[in-house]
DNA sequence: CTACTATTGATAATGTTTTTCAATTATAGG
DNA sequence: CCTATAATTGAAAAACATTATCAATAGTAG
């Protein structure tokens, strides 16, 4: 079976990287994890798999991943460190506010909502960002 | 002529505050950007007007202006420590990619899409936040 | 004018992210 | 399997951003 890490993994290697074990290690706890991550929060769960994982490994493997795309930096009120697993195409973020837990939608048409500010505005537009945040099922 | 500086420093002194040559400084230099700021940004900016000013004097008048609500964090690609002028409301950012002006427009309807979401999900939503970007007219 | 107390600026402390560098290790090719 | 090469690692130091501390200053109400 292929999981998700591995498909990472072999995204990493097929652009001149390695696997290693600390990346390994990243990759599945950001993979596994149904919520937004902060570095030290991936570093504290990474290290209970690969013990000698340095803080500064985390974020050099931070910057890869986002630069393949494969992880989103996520922004909310209590900052923006966070990184989440990235959604495919354009998609948009729904947030608990209890539990942290992240699902990824896709987008809506909002062209018409689009074209009456660019007539109002004078501005071409060019890419939106819309968060959603709410009470998931488990915690209502 | 009472100038919107005028009564943000009115607001601030109707809630405990006083009104110093530090956050008139501040205030103004805010009140009459059209694009986010930095907090070195203002801190530059504002010692033009009051030489004495310190940067942590920057940081705190922006943690009460926050605090009242006249003034918002602006989160963007490259970074989020830019703060605005804060909409009346519920409005929405609009910002140019060139010169970072800044356009607060009313939000439209966004009820149809978001019933959807939540049927999908199970979530009750509670609140978004949606950001456009483009090309402003004199940009263009 | 005075008393009170919020605010200030300088300094130090904290927290986060980046840089540096020698040692290690994954990988391709023999 | 072995070797050479170059990417990656972890530790320490540096760079930034933000917050806390504190004595001195200055708004404000009376």
């Amino acid at each position: 079976m292929v999981t998700r890490t591995d498909h990472w993994l072999e995204k990493l290697k097929s652009t001149d990287g390695r696997v290693t074990d600390a990346r390994r290690a990243v990759v599945d706890v950001i993979v596994s994890s149904p919520r937004p991550l902060t570095p030290v929060e991936i570093f504290d769960a990474a290290r209970k798999k690969h013990l000698h994982l340095g803080l500064v490994s985390v974020y050099r493997t931070l910057e890869k991943l986002e630069e393949l795309r494969l992880i989103q930096r996520v922004h909310q009120e209590q900052g923006c460190q966070a990184f989440l697993r990235a959604g495919v195409g354009h998609q948009h973020l729904l947030l608990c506010e209890r539990c942290g837990q992240a699902v990824l939608f896709d987008g809506d048409d909002l062209e018409s909502l689009f074209s009456r500010i660019s007539q109002q505005t004078g501005f071409e537009i060019k890419d939106h960002w819309l968060q959603v945040s709410g009470v998931c099922a488990e915690c209502k």
